[in-house]
DNA sequence: CGCTAATGGGAAATCGTTTTATGAAACGAT
DNA sequence: ATCGTTTCATAAAACGATTTCCCATTAGCG
């Protein structure tokens, strides 16, 4: 029913693979025969059948993008990234949400290896059980987004997490935090491990000792940082100033503060992760680590399309600074106590 | 190199018609036999080939889902439903981000139909410019998400936003506000219009006058909803009570409200559209119109499959319950003046 | 027992594209 | 005039699954 490759050629009395070769801008096709099958195709509405397409050329012009929480905007910004600079290269982008479930991921995995996706932008739900293999024994190119995997094969681009953990740390106590707590994330992710050791590195820069009361563990969501919060409020020494180590969990994290009736920056000084639209519409405004998440998005992409366009070099490890943005939520005028 | 459909069937000692039969859940086969291929796609670990089935069945097993925004908090939740709901029936899902552009819209269309999608969820950037068309003439069924078509003939899942946004801005009302100010949305969606005219017949049934310089339209994007509220709040008699159509507008919203030195609700009474997280973080907790966005996005996808399995049925208008959340960004203990 | 019907399985065509191998024409150069 | 050499097109073979026929075998029934 819809038109082949074939009505074209026939309509424009050459073979299909003469049309093929005009698509594909292969070979030299004669200038005014290229223009005469253009015109056939603009004339019929041609659109080649991608699965056959697919299946010749064993690669769809898709990406997989597997992302671990599609709720979280940071990951929203960065698909955006990667979508734009796919589309460049005439790449759709199809997105998967692993829920950082290591099974779920899995199969997202295999599905993108079925359907011979040309490559996969991925956020590992875990450094160390990863299935990314399943494409990597086919061939099939991946480049991890926020997070490495630990075989250091695979290209990744990240950001400076350690560096921007132990400044926004130091920044609460330059700001005269005597007890500075932390809501980590999964320690499995390479993220979550970075920043708790950049948060750590910057106790020990300071003489400060490390109080395992004043760090909590969560999931890198809004319940999980919610609770980790309450936690170290509840504590007996708690916390006067906070680093929350991702988007969502400084959402709870805010909420615990808040229903604390605690005062920021009077009572608690507060620096977030990650610098989502209504950091700034907050009162007092959210002191955040921000992160170039478009940036992240786009040179994964990037990189992810020249391999698989075949150029070879080594294993790139892309790292981007993400930078501490001071607002209001972290500046103390006075010194406590 | 990887292993096909044949090697499966040689080493089963069947031929690759069974092995598709026994895949594929057609004709009965025998249950041994049926066993024993299982066991071997098992040992093979083989998965089939996404392309060549595509290109037989003429059909991928692929939902697209093109949404308008994909920073939009409220759209993620719906992908989280429709992807879940896409799940059980073997479906996945594919994302695109039309950026409330129609062109970019009409683009993604065509590769829907190229790449054979079994079908798509959208909401359409304009009830009218539509080039959905595309797909129905190939048969490939269409659902639209939030927002509908003009032309009648296609499945929707919607909120009852007439009616929600009577309610919202009745409260405002019912709080005491004087002069209830509006941020509408683009009025080529069928929900900034509805959206608009839910709180023009709130006024009305008040006996309020309906005065022009109380709404101010936007785009559904934060800086626009900044930039409306902003005027809103500069005017010669600014209102007392606000209600801002959607999710990211809001946000904005609120930043012009602070960065006005307004207090809420004591100056001015606001009301958003959409639950976001963060909605109780903030102090005072927000009072929203919550949507029931994983249902939509749950729905949605139940409906277009259905229309893939080839049910007939007239074309149908989910409309779901949108509800006011009543928190303190709206309540008002004492009549103001 | 003989006939029809039902069941389980295989051979081969098919989906629409790309690509390899091949050939015809055109053009210089010898 | 002949022999390469390009240049431009074509025919036909993949790609890997599904599916339409078709053929055995068995079951059912009078």
């Amino acid at each position: 029913m819809p038109t082949t490759i074939r009505d074209v050629a026939a309509a424009a009395g050459v073979s299909p693979a003469t049309v093929s070769r005009v698509l594909n801008g292969k070979r030299d096709v004669g200038a005014d025969l290229r223009r005469r099958v253009l015109g056939v195709v603009a004339e019929l509405g041609y659109r080649r059948n991608g699965p056959a397409r697919s299946l010749r050329t064993r690669a769809a012009m898709v990406l997989g993008l597997i992302i671990s929480d599609i709720t979280n905007p940071f990951f929203t910004a960065v698909v955006r990234g990667a979508e734009d600079q796919a589309q460049l290269a005439g790449y759709s982008v199809v997105l998967a949400n692993a829920d950082e479930d290591v099974a779920k991921e899995a199969r997202y995995l295999e599905v993108a290896a079925a359907e011979q996706m040309a490559g996969v932008l991925l956020s590992p739900a875990s450094s160390r059980q990863t299935s990314a293999d399943v494409l990597l024994e086919r061939g099939i190119p991946v480049v991890t987004i926020d997070r490495r995997l630990a075989a250091g094969s695979v290209d990744s681009v990240t950001v400076n997490n350690h560096q921007a953990a132990r400044e926004a740390a130091e920044h609460l106590i330059a700001q005269g935090c005597r007890r500075v707590g932390f809501v980590a994330g999964p320690v499995q992710t390479t993220t979550g491990a970075s920043r708790l050791a950049g948060y750590r590195a910057a106790l020990r820069a300071a003489g400060r000792p490390l109080d395992p009361s004043l760090t909590a563990y969560a999931d890198f969501r809004t319940e999980g940082g919610y609770a980790a919060a309450r936690q170290l409020l509840r504590s007996r020494k708690p916390p006067d100033g906070l680093l929350i180590s991702n988007n969502l969990m400084t959402v709870g994290g805010l909420q615990a503060i808040a229903e604390a009736g605690l005062a920021i920056p009077a009572d608690i000084a507060v620096v977030g992760f990650d610098d989502a639209n209504w950091a700034t519409a907050f009162r007092p405004p959210l002191t955040v680590v921000a992160q170039p998440t478009y940036e992240i998005g786009r040179m994964a992409a990037e990189l992810l399309l020249r391999r698989i366009a075949g150029e070879k070099f080594p294993p790139r490890r892309v790292v981007l600074r993400a930078e501490l943005v001071e607002r209001a939520s972290s500046r103390r005028t006075q010194e406590p106590g």
